[in-house]
DNA sequence: CTGCGTTTATTGGTTAACAAGTTGACTACA
DNA sequence: TGTAGTCAACTTGTTAACCAATAAACGCAG
């Protein structure tokens, strides 16, 4: 029950063939009503997948002669959550040294808030976002709150990492709370150094219980391996009578 | 002698639009016919324009019902060669930090070779994008090297900004020079506090010396109003005679 | 072998039609 | 009078068939 358009579905289809290396950067893609034919589609619907993809720059088209594959403009370069979290700590720990010396009385108001919010376990995520977000904002400086954004983006680029972040922020909910206050306490104190003492407190403690909790999940991942090999050829199980 | 394809300049006109407040954000497009009809253009036209406008976030397409304006997602935070500098010498800063503890001996060569370059006023440019974006990758950090790049990015999103930093970076290229050996040194001995110290006072004279010309530059428009004013007004102009 | 005209393949765009979903008004019933 | 169900109008989704414009491949003549 694939509610998407229809078009949406040519798109993954075509994207997923780039991807496998079926059309290589620069050859051309079969003409449209080829791929009308092979999807089962009708020439627009094709028509439409190909805009889709000209906007995101997957593909360029050359009147008259073809749909050319573009080399993939950015190669995403791989991120995993520990990378992301390190380079967390030490940006935002930048951000919170320069916010220290700059924040409003308004915006520890509304630190305090998210807080409080989390407290009450009320939108605990949104409240995490926001107090970060806050913080970047409040550094008056719009590369440093552009940066923050862009990691904040990568928290949920991949599902690794949307993985490894749920299963770690979830518990341990009021360690959280803690750091935050140590943070906002620090902010309202104007410490620069103090606050990025906080933040960096806080990221290393998160760092350790992803690396804690990525040992447990290699550990369980090994158990579980060698408990199938067991029962796979164990002759507890394929001679049980013999066994008493 | 609008080469771009027609549905190009539909995107263009309703784009317009909403940018103007025609359609706010919420708001409903009038249907596919009626733009149709006011575009002078058939259907399948106006549906790849709104294709494209879907995949750029722009308008949300509810099936049967209409095509909704989305707020506008990003409304690009401003930025100024000022804040830029900041953001650069507090990241890079940690960058440098970082990649102190794993550059390997290959990146250094690297680094020493765009150095060279520099002093022979070669690709004076392209050795110092190079310089950084060694140092970047050098972490083994994605979201560093990621975080880097957007920085970078930066420097040309704006006229005002490639404007601040060509007249200060063209000058002062020793200088420039000196603070990257100073750096590439520090990586040597592979000493963190070093390379971030180091980077740290590259970045410093870079915003001195912009806040320097920044000030030259008013200065000169001053003067420049003065005298304009001096020209319109002063009796010299308009009574030379008298005036001996 | 080269240059030029022709042919063919491919995308660009239009029209008309029907299918399917959503919305709101209208009616019948409680 | 209020509410629920029905239905009609409106809107997007998709298809088919058609001709135009362009670019590349082909073949022929010099």
């Amino acid at each position: 029950m694939d509610e998407r358009r229809l078009y949406w579905q040519i798109v993954d289809g075509i994207e997923q063939s780039i991807e496998a290396g079926d059309y290589p950067a620069g050859t051309r893609l079969p003409p449209e009503r080829e791929l009308a034919e092979h999807y089962q589609v009708s020439r627009p619907t094709i028509r439409e997948a190909i805009i889709a993809l000209e906007v995101r720059q997957r593909v360029e088209v050359k009147t008259g002669s073809g749909v050319y594959v573009l080399p993939s403009p950015t190669p995403t370069i791989a991120v995993n959550a520990f990378e992301l979290t390190q380079a967390r700590a030490l940006i935002e720990g930048e951000i919170a040294f320069l916010a220290a010396g700059r924040i409003s009385d308004k915006e520890l108001q509304q630190l305090a808030e998210t807080v409080a919010a989390m407290q009450d376990q009320q939108y605990v995520e949104a409240a995490d976002e926001r107090f970060h977000q806050i913080i970047a904002a409040a550094t008056g400086n719009g590369a440093m709150l552009q940066s923050f954004n862009n990691l904040w983006a990568l928290r949920s680029s991949t599902a690794e990492i949307i993985d490894d972040y749920q299963s770690v922020c979830g518990s341990d909910n009021h360690q959280t709370i803690a750091e935050h206050s140590a943070i906002l306490t620090a902010l309202q104190q104007r410490d620069p150094e103090q606050a990025r003492a906080a933040m960096h407190r806080h990221f290393h403690r998160l760092l350790n219980a992803m690396l804690d909790q990525s040992e447990a999940k290699a550990l369980a991942e090994l158990q579980r391996r060698s408990s199938e090999k067991r029962s796979q050829y164990s002759l507890e199980t394929l001679l049980p009578e013999h066994l008493d």
